[in-house]
RNA sequence: GGUCCAUUCGUCUAGUGGCUAGGACGUCAGGUUUUCAUCCUGGUAACAGGGGUUCGAUUCCCCUAUGGACUACCA
């Protein structure tokens, strides 16, 4: 196989969507399997739609997500440049090339006069296509004499350069995904190439740029199968190998129908997006949200790829090696946030107590805590598997750092008796007096007092955990008291005690 | 409306002309636990419908239904 060349192509017109990162990521694993090139072009050719900002997010998106960029416009490369309004230049030569062999011609339609022409096709009932059946009839150069519309040429009227789609062919080609396609041309229309703007469309810089550029595959979303007939016949009419082509498949909301959207995200409470959106309508992002780019990653590549085989868990290497595109499905995924968490648990579970308490120290310090990392990896220990997240660890153990300012009702009503007070106030001159304030002294130490006396196990220790942590959860009551230390929970039991007796 | 694409448990999916249609997430039950969670075990649940082809179709073909994309001087 020739040298395999890929091009990721977002337009910078907002954040990047989970979408877009799939199809980069599918273009960087299939570059990075077949020892090809990767490379990020920026489709800026309609300037009304250019976002402030959406570049350098693509940029770092791709960035944060591991997936690293060969050509670009930051990179470099052989093929530059790399943004399409960087390239304005070259478009209109091979729109004058197409107009010179006649497969493309000058239209100087007004907007308004094509959207009247659309509105009153539709209320008769049919469908205005700008094609072989009526261009004869409109405002260009093949229905116009030569000398008017050269005149209106000179004038400087403002024009557009249309394809001219020809009358009644088949055009047949090959998708690697859904195969062999055929579509006949009189569906579609004389799509425009260039804009009055001098700028070009999609469809012609698109081809012009994976041409020059040397694309050997054209991995992208399924929107675009509609337009790949066009696509297919500008190759044709400039006489160029086309590459091999791959639509996959839409990524589709959690609920209900239709593609995912931001909207989703909002009304979900789940991101949409790699990174957090600053600007205008702010937008979540997984990164802020508490995702680990190899999660967000792992879960990506499999909402429409899997290996064939039952693992799950891939790192990006496994994926490079594991990935083919053949083995991408055809229906569209419906994103799962539920499955999203339990990738970010799994890969939580393989960070060491060390990195966790490191991150965790940061998220303490936001609320206003802190304490040594010794201590933190302790603590870390106790909670680490029942969480996915790194700041899901401060809703386990915010007990450990503040006296409960309430005590679950429920719990109350459950475990706090007419003995309670008693045996708590026992078990507080038991700890004031012990030594050794380990986990296993102290169990060895409460345990024996408690069968001593033949109290209930499960009251006692119920409701000593009511007074330390405010209901009823969280890790073993002594790993818990020799954390938080004997003057503390001391002063615990008496704060229990005499607001819970009134009950 | 037109064109194109798609359809296996609730979700992501494996799979093949003959299988008890497999796994994961979720969910439910049981176990473990002085609590909660984790964890372990087990269960639940699917080939959209109708016609063909065939000895036999989830698998191949056609139709219908449903869903989706596109239908801009947006990408």
């Amino acid at each position: 196989m020739e040298r395999v060349r890929v091009r990721f192509a977002p337009s910078p017109t907002g954040p990047l969507h989970i979408g877009g990162v799939r199809t980069a990521l599918y273009n960087y694993l299939f570059a990075k399997k077949n020892g090809g090139t990767f490379i990020l072009r920026i489709e800026d050719t309609d300037q009304a739609r250019f976002v402030e900002g959406a570049e350098e997010y693509i940029m770092e998106s791709l960035e944060w997500c591991g997936i690293i960029v060969d050509e670009g416009i930051r990179e470099g490369g052989n093929y530059g440049p790399y943004r399409q309004s960087d390239r304005k230049e070259i478009y209109r030569q091979y729109a004058d090339k197409l107009i010179e062999i006649g497969d493309a011609y000058f239209a100087f339609d007004t907007p308004e006069n094509l959207e009247t022409l659309r509105t009153e096709s539709e209320k008769s009932g049919k469908t205005f296509i700008y094609n072989a059946s009526i261009r004869e009839k409109l405002n260009n150069s093949l229905a116009l004499p030569e000398t008017e519309w050269r005149e209106k040429l000179d004038r400087g009227e403002h024009f557009v350069i249309r394809y001219k789609m020809p009358l009644n062919e088949e055009i047949r080609f090959d998708d690697i995904i859904r195969g062999h396609i055929v579509v006949n041309s009189d569906t579609l229309d004389d799509k425009v190439l260039f804009k009055s703007d001098g700028m070009p469309t999609y469809h012609l810089a698109n081809i012009v740029d994976d041409h020059l550029m040397e694309i050997s595959h054209v991995i992208r979303g399924e929107e675009w199968l509609p337009s790949l007939p066009l696509h297919m016949m500008l190759y044709r009419s400039f006489g160029w190998n086309a590459p091999l082509f791959a639509h996959l498949p839409l990524l589709l909301k959690p609920d209900g129908k239709g593609k995912l959207s931001k909207r989703d995200g909002d009304k979900m409470g789940f991101p949409v997006f790699p990174l957090f959106w600053p600007f205008g309508e702010t937008a979540k992002g997984f990164r802020e949200e508490g995702y680990y780019p190899e999660p967000f990653i792992n879960m990506l590549a499999l909402l429409g790829w899997n290996s064939g085989t039952e693992q799950e868990i891939f790192t990006m290497e496994e994926l490079i090696n594991a990935f083919s595109i053949d083995r991408v499905g055809k229906s569209g995924a419906r994103f799962d946030p539920e499955k999203a968490k339990w990738f970010n648990h799994q890969y939580l579970q393989k960070k060491s107590n060390n990195e966790l308490a490191l991150e965790f120290r940061e998220f303490l310090r936001s609320h206003g805590f802190h304490d040594d990392i010794n201590r933190l990896e302790t603590l870390i220990a106790m909670v680490k598997e029942r969480v996915s997240f790194v700041k899901d660890i401060w809703e386990q153990t915010d007990f450990f750092f503040k006296a409960p300012d309430n005590y679950d009702p429920e719990a109350v009503k459950k475990r706090w008796t007419e003995e309670t007070p008693k045996q708590l106030g026992e078990l507080k001159s038991l700890l004031s007096g012990l030594t050794d304030f380990s986990p296993a002294s102290a169990e060895t130490a409460i345990m024996g007092w408690i069968k001593g006396n033949g109290y209930n196990t499960g009251a006692v220790m119920n409701a000593f955990r009511l007074v330390i942590v405010g209901s009823l959860r969280g890790p073993h009551m002594f790993d818990i008291i020799s954390w938080i230390g004997r003057e503390e929970i001391i002063k615990r039991i008496t704060n229990g005690i005499s607001t819970l007796s009134n009950y």
